[in-house]
DNA sequence: CTTGGTGTGTGACAATTGTTACATTGGCGG
DNA sequence: CCGCCAATGTAACAATTGTCACACACCAAG
């Protein structure tokens, strides 16, 4: 493992105030996995056991039905991790969503077996999960307040800005189909509204980016 | 306390696996509480430090916008604990959601003090805690799912259902502004697909009633 | 039995969102 | 430069949901 990987690793786990102690072990147990943007880290079939903690990048967490719809649930930034993939496998459930890179990332994977004893051990670690899983209860119900309270328009707005805010830059290199996607809508009433924002002034759009003023 | 109360939480309990000498533990610092129907166990800005456990009867924990909009999120029955409150109150956050009685109900109420000691000692609570949150993440992205991949009518009827097997009767006391407060929707509206569906003879109707066929 | 308040039924219409169809544009590979 | 394909723009219309207005039904209190 290269120095610079093990220097990201720490400063990553410091963030969240692990203790150096366990950071040790977890730098010793966990393996570096790299993903390209549009990577599938966890399918809703995919066996892993591990869960992964974001070094560098974004994932998105993403919902689907039997029929095929999908929706967007919540960004996980570095130095986040995945809570439903702890409890899926703890209980060796099915894993009913999926999490796909936003951008070109660089994860962290530790096998699940450790979990339990590391909580017992560590304090600090006992905080990242149940901050990991608050952070992930919050994240849904702003999902749920942006589908049941708002309507279509402001909810493609919030998006846009979600993802400004996630990825760091006013430039969203995505299609209007995928946008669409995300929101499970059609793409014609992605144009629709994106073309309102043009007009208001809030967003500029090219061929695959929208810029947000 | 009386032996029947003590007796009533060895039991829900013992359906969690809750080893002998915790559930001593959780007999000994817990207090009972009972709700009538209609009371609010949670409200966001309630202090209460406890954690809920349903001895019986039948919590719902809704959300609520700024605008007092509302929506239904899921029921806590028999034996289930309320997971955001374990983490609202770990961070002593505000509240972001609200838990009334939909039935008469017997709690037992724990001092969320005692909860990060148990998880270190009782690996039959980090179960039971970790337990709590997939519950209650498997009933969020129900929620999600109904709001976002249903129409109205399948959402009213998944509604009924779900309440039916929630409190186990096939008779429903609500009026029809009531359910269309958890469903965030207007009572018109609901009055109408509740009529769909009467035709359909799938639920009878009565003035303050609905039963599911 | 009357009365008043709450709950329900219904029509008419508005607003939002979804669907289909087709035109237009931009950029890449030959 | 041409041709093609993907992306976007737009009109027209359908379906769903929301809103307003008002009639009617039920039930409990007087």
């Amino acid at each position: 493992m290269s120095n610079d990987t093990e220097d990201l690793v720490h400063q990553v786990l410091g963030r969240s105030e692990i203790e150096p102690k366990l950071a040790e072990e977890i730098l010793s147990i966990g393996r570096l996995k790299k993903v390209k943007a549009g990577g599938v880290v966890i399918s809703p079939d995919s066996t892993g056991n591990e869960m992964p903690i974001v070094l560098e990048g974004l994932l998105k967490v993403m919902r689907q039905d039997q029929a095929g719809g999908e929706i967007f649930l919540y960004f996980l930034e570095g130095g986040e991790t995945c809570a439903m993939s702890i409890t899926c496998c703890i209980e060796g459930k099915k894993k009913a969503f999926h999490v796909v890179a936003e951008e070109d990332s660089i994860l962290w994977m530790i096998p699940m077996t450790y979990i339990d004893s590391w909580v017992v051990k560590y304090k600090s670690f006992r905080k990242f999960v149940f901050d990991a899983y608050q952070t992930r209860f919050d994240e849904m119900l702003n999902t749920i307040d942006s589908v049941v309270f708002l309507k279509m328009d402001q909810r493609l707005y919030k998006y846009l800005l979600d993802k400004k805010q996630a990825s760091g830059t006013f430039v969203i290199n995505k299609t209007h189909e995928q946008i669409a996607n995300e929101l499970n809508t059609s793409r014609v009433v992605v144009s629709r509204l994106l073309k309102q924002l043009e007009r208001e002034g809030k967003i500029e759009q090219y061929r695959n980016r929208i810029e947000i003023m």
